[in-house]
DNA sequence: GCAATGACTGGAG
DNA sequence: CCTCCAGCCATTG
């Protein structure tokens, strides 16, 4: 994977979300055309963690619940302190707000 | 080209 | 309310 592929895209749209923000697999997923690829966001962000530009807020995304459900996958600091640090309230592995913190592409970028 | 995988999602039980 | 199941689609072996 060379050229610009579907986890280029995943992680340009990432990169776009406000700090202080936070945005779903799904909402991604419907931004690139593709609604029912959600799973492969995640599998974009899975890689981003290793061979990605390293600047990738993927603890701005979660799932549609706002679970940090790949919490797991981050190496050193965690999510919740990230997220903490931008200011978003994290509780376990639920932020609080989280509706109101929701970020969509789509919307913003019309 | 087929089978397996995955940080998801929504509906059914 | 909780758990399980099947669809979803791009990447990889």
């Amino acid at each position: 994977m060379g050229k610009n592929s579907f986890f280029e895209d995943v992680y340009e749209v990432v990169r776009l979300v406000p700090k202080g923000r936070v945005t779903t697999y799904g909402a991604i997923a419907e931004y690139l055309g593709t609604k029912g690829s959600s799973r492969m966001v995640g599998w974009a962000l899975n890689k981003c963690n290793e061979v990605g530009p390293g600047d990738i807020p993927a603890h701005r995304v979660v799932n549609r619940n706002g679970l940090l459900t790949g919490k797991f996958h981050f190496r050193g600091r965690s999510m919740e302190d990230l997220l903490s640090d931008e200011g978003i309230k994290v509780k376990g592995n639920q932020i609080q707000n989280f509706e109101e913190l929701l970020w969509y592409p789509s919307q913003e970028l019309l």
